[in-house]
DNA sequence: TGTAAAAACTTACGCCGCTAGTTTAAGCAC
DNA sequence: GTGCTTAAACTAGCGGCGTAAGTTTTTACA
């Protein structure tokens, strides 16, 4: 086939399947001549839509983190937006898994993770936060998002009660797996309520930077 | 060459020289038969001590866990040994920022890992904080620990002033990464301060569960 | 002394990301 | 309308990957 009348593949159809492709998949399973395959199309014709594989990757990771809901911060006291923002955020990961390693290792510099950070740091200056304080406040909350995204603690635990013969006080934790969700979520509100309830505190008592 | 009189190889030797090779140049570099290259071998002859890759890239996260300091729980408070852990953990994972994505992502089922869930764990019962509470507190420790260690926040905003043009608040942004080190640290300090300090009063209150 | 296992080797399979060069259609200038 | 450039598909192929299979030689033990 030389080039056909209409054009078979967009940018944005590619960034569809591959979508589609790591959540149902993986990220392994997202080669390029599979993509390719998935998209009725030999894998070398993509590079005329994007010069890398990374490019489509990221793109991937912009389309998701562009679903986090940042007009919460609009209308809402600090510790509303923040609280808000951020189970928007932990909620768009726990549905995307397999992209998370691409948000929490790359750099942020996409359109949508601008206009997140643009967002998160604007209310937190805007309610008085120092910039340093603000800056430090945005990678904490990030790092509890993507930290707790990554892998579930609570799988981390296997099913066989052996393995924890040498470890008394973990003579039960083969129990977590049947948890998982509850404890998992139960961690990161724990945190986001600390976080949010200590620094509200600070905010009060007139500690701002 | 066919079995040679001494062993060229053991597992201790491949693991050291993968643990060298991953800080020093990461993941990605550590392939097969790079690695084998490094160790004066042709790649295959490393499965005769392994049996596939990944199993040698666990040892190298095992030996890294192995490096953190979980005596500090033995005659401190729980909130000073949460702390002192916290920084040790923190401090091993800076040192070996490659092998990071490895451990966030994966299971902790490797012995050391172990060792040091039992030791966490341990001390928040022994302390009298509830068996699910305790859990949530580990998780969450590992949420802080793992997503600072993972990429550098002040890093993802890069040095061009152009691209934050259409973002007000962003306008300095650029200069964060020269300060990588203390933005990133501070956020770090500030997220170990809040938790353990909100954890201490709640423990001080009564509330343990 | 004979045999089995260990630890190196070579060869090779089927993937991977990506480059180069080819073919044909589309869009535009004259 | 004719010719030129560009776009978008193709095929072929490079070097690298993890790993399987089979070979050779040495060691350890019955």
């Amino acid at each position: 086939m030389a080039r056909p009348r209409q054009a078979l593949l967009t940018r944005e159809r590619i960034v569809e399947a591959a979508a589609v492709l790591i959540d149902a998949e993986g990220l392994d399973a997202c080669s390029m001549r599979r993509l390719a395959t998935e998209l009725g199309v030999q894998g070398p014709s993509l590079y005329n839509h994007f010069a890398t594989k990374a490019e489509i990757v990221d793109a991937v990771a912009e389309a998701v983190v562009a679903q986090v809901d940042i007009s919460v911060f609009r209308g809402n006291d600090w510790r509303e937006g923040l609280r808000l923002w951020a189970k928007s955020y932990h909620a768009v990961l726990a549905a995307h898994p397999h992209i998370v390693p691409v948000l929490a290792t790359g750099p942020g510099r996409r359109p949508a993770g601008l206009a997140m950070a643009e967002a998160v740091y604007g209310a937190l200056i805007e309610a008085g936060w120092s910039r340093a304080r603000a800056t430090h406040i945005g990678a904490l909350m990030r790092y509890l998002i993507t930290g707790s995204a990554l892998g579930s603690f609570a799988l981390g635990f296997e099913a066989d009660p052996d393995l924890y013969d040498r470890f008394p006080h973990l003579h039960r934790a083969h129990e977590l797996a049947a948890h998982r969700a509850a404890v998992d979520e139960g961690a990161f509100e724990l945190g986001l309520d600390l976080l949010i309830n200590s620094l509200s505190d600070r905010y009060d008592q007139g500690v701002r930077r």
